[in-house]
DNA sequence: TGAGAGAGTGTTCACGTTCACAACTGCGCA
DNA sequence: TGCGCAGTTGTGAACGTGAACACTCTCTCA
């Protein structure tokens, strides 16, 4: 502990009174080697004698040191650190994403800065990796489920490194999402096995990207069965926006089976049925999307697309540290499937 | 445009073959005067003649010019990255608070980098903590819910600005919390006041903070009403918990009041009672804690307690800034009142 | 024996910024 | 006329690190 006092002042009279952390060259000089020397060991260079890196390494313990990224940052022209873009993070999604990227970053020697913004317009996404910028990040990550947000990459250095979560399947960027038609079908296409001779939708907003896609492949199950697709009721994702879409539904007694964008839409809903006395799944059946924790306590617990999002931030990131490691912005897409989480909320039909 | 790369190569034949991004230099030369004054305008000091002032603005937007906060941190010792530790930031709560803080802390200025940690044991809070450090944050928020992570923080440096955000109230960090305590009385005079002669609690991991304060909440509110209080019935965060302890309590004819110490365990109770037959509200009365997006929707829309994540956020935020801005590290800490919000899962008990 | 290779180490510079200080300007006042 | 002051600008160093290069050994092989 002393000895780190010790040593200092024995060069010169130069006192050092704000105790600063201790940089590389103080412990070369503890160790007695060139701060050069220090720096090798640090990044496991070979060429360095084992005695002289354990010397080193017990000058480091001793001194506490803790290497200094943002001098290494500065020297390498680039950062450890990945910036995220994301809008609201309080919904399980997003949540579940940002916080499975985290974990695959760290573990990649990472270091995980978020930028949240209020909408996704282009002017605030440009504002926020705007921000990442000029921290220097790596690489950019923009979670961009809705068309305008798209637009603001265009404006965007080209040599960044950038993956798009849920962004837009016709763009060129590198973009990494659930396969939201495939799982649309498999939602559609349960209820039609279960014996439903349709299947209506309660949509999430028309301008995400997760809409659109989840619309498609609802539309393409029914008409692979060559069932015309009734008119889409849309919605936004909440509760509160399914429970008045399911007042409209719960007086329409030929709905019999219907596939909501997502799990809150669902709960909304279940309640708006229960509250006009259609029995869930024996008067009608539900699908959702996402298997929030919740929803295998809905009543009835809730059959429900289960999406990965462990597997897309892990893509995600490796994506992007390809493009980080190679120094080529490729276009790379992934698509993640989803499956299919059978619960209590579906039945046949009463009179199938 | 194109005046940029004109400009290069005036001076001499040294060639710029990696597009390097433009420096404060380089704007210093288009706009015809030193660094110093460049840096001057970006950190609007008086003393620059405004028509200077105006042409450095203009050379720096022509250039495209971005600061570079890696530098600037590097020769002020700290950066405007503040550091947040958390665990689970899937949950509605932590999430919440993860985006409130990160839109404050970006109203003022300040990034946030995020380190999640798979466990809140000590060592795990030490080494995210030490990543944090690594990158030269000005200042580190720990979510710290459980006794293991107090302990980490006797091991930090004592000149790092630091707060903890539902931490141990026993200790001397700066703390910033919701009063759990005081939320967890309120629920339960909410439930004495209905008329039930007592009230049973479902509390979370006993080793979390937030437990320990809503038993002590609940136990007080029944001690000033003379009540002897029941046992209490532990178990973790989740609705799987939930429907296992609420399969024991739907066995108790005598129960008619349960404060859940939050939303997810009182949906499972909620799902085991009704599968017993136990009516809510007339046969048992029941309020949660958080107030999740989901509880409106319950069967039967949950009563519960509200906490103000975007208070504790700024609250904690402020906390950090003035450790930041002032060099002493405080032990000021804060207690964020929570709020009940009345729904129809609580009614008078049928034998009054 | 000497050349060459390669391990191990040190020296110097650069990264982009801020800070301390010096220097120049123009003005008011003695 | 000269002095001092305030406003405005420039010069040089420093922050902590990695890259390029040079140097010293030691060993191998002709």
């Amino acid at each position: 502990m002393g000895k780190a006092e010790a040593k200092t002042g024995e060069q010169n009279g130069k006192s050092r009174p704000p105790a600063r952390d201790p940089a590389i060259t103080d412990v070369a000089q503890l160790a007695g080697v060139s701060h050069q020397t220090v720096s090798r060991v640090l990044n496991d260079h070979p060429h360095v004698r084992p005695q002289t890196r354990l010397r080193v390494q017990a000058a480091m313990t001793e001194l506490g040191y803790r290497p200094n990224h943002t001098a290494r940052a500065l020297v390498t022209g680039r950062s450890q650190v990945i910036g995220v873009v994301a809008q609201n993070t309080t919904l399980f999604g997003p949540a579940s994403l940002l916080t499975a990227f985290e974990q695959s970053a760290s573990e990649a020697g990472f270091a995980v800065a978020v930028a949240s913004v209020r909408a996704l317009d282009r002017r605030s996404i440009a504002e926020a990796v705007d921000r990442h910028l000029r921290q220097r990040v790596a690489g950019v990550v923009v979670i961009a489920p809705v068309a305008s947000a798209g637009e603001a990459l265009d404006h965007m250095p080209t040599d960044l490194p950038l993956v798009c979560i849920d962004g837009d399947p016709q763009r060129t960027n590198p973009l990494v999402t659930v396969d939201q038609s495939a799982g649309a079908s498999l939602a559609t296409q349960h209820l039609l096995d279960a014996g439903h001779s349709t299947v209506w939708h309660v949509s999430g907003p028309d301008d995400w990207f997760d809409s659109v896609g989840r619309i498609a492949g609802w539309r393409a199950a029914l008409e692979r069965a060559g069932i015309d697709p009734p008119p889409v009721l849309s919605a936004d994702w909440s509760p509160a926006a399914g429970y008045r879409v399911g007042q409209l539904l719960a007086r329409m007694p030929d709905v019999t089976a219907v596939f909501a964008a997502n799990d809150h839409l669902a709960l909304g809903i279940l309640k708006a049925l229960r509250e006009f006395g259609r029995l869930v799944p024996q008067d009608v059946s539900i699908v959702g999307f996402d298997d929030i924790p919740e929803a295998a306590y809905f009543v009835p617990p809730l059959t429900t697309i289960r999406p990965d999002f462990d597997a897309v931030a892990r893509a995600a990131l490796s994506v992007l540290l390809h493009q980080i490691s190679s120094g080529e912005v490729s276009g790379e897409r992934e698509t993640i499937a989803p499956v299919l989480v059978p619960r209590d909320s579906v039945a046949a039909p009463r009179t199938a």
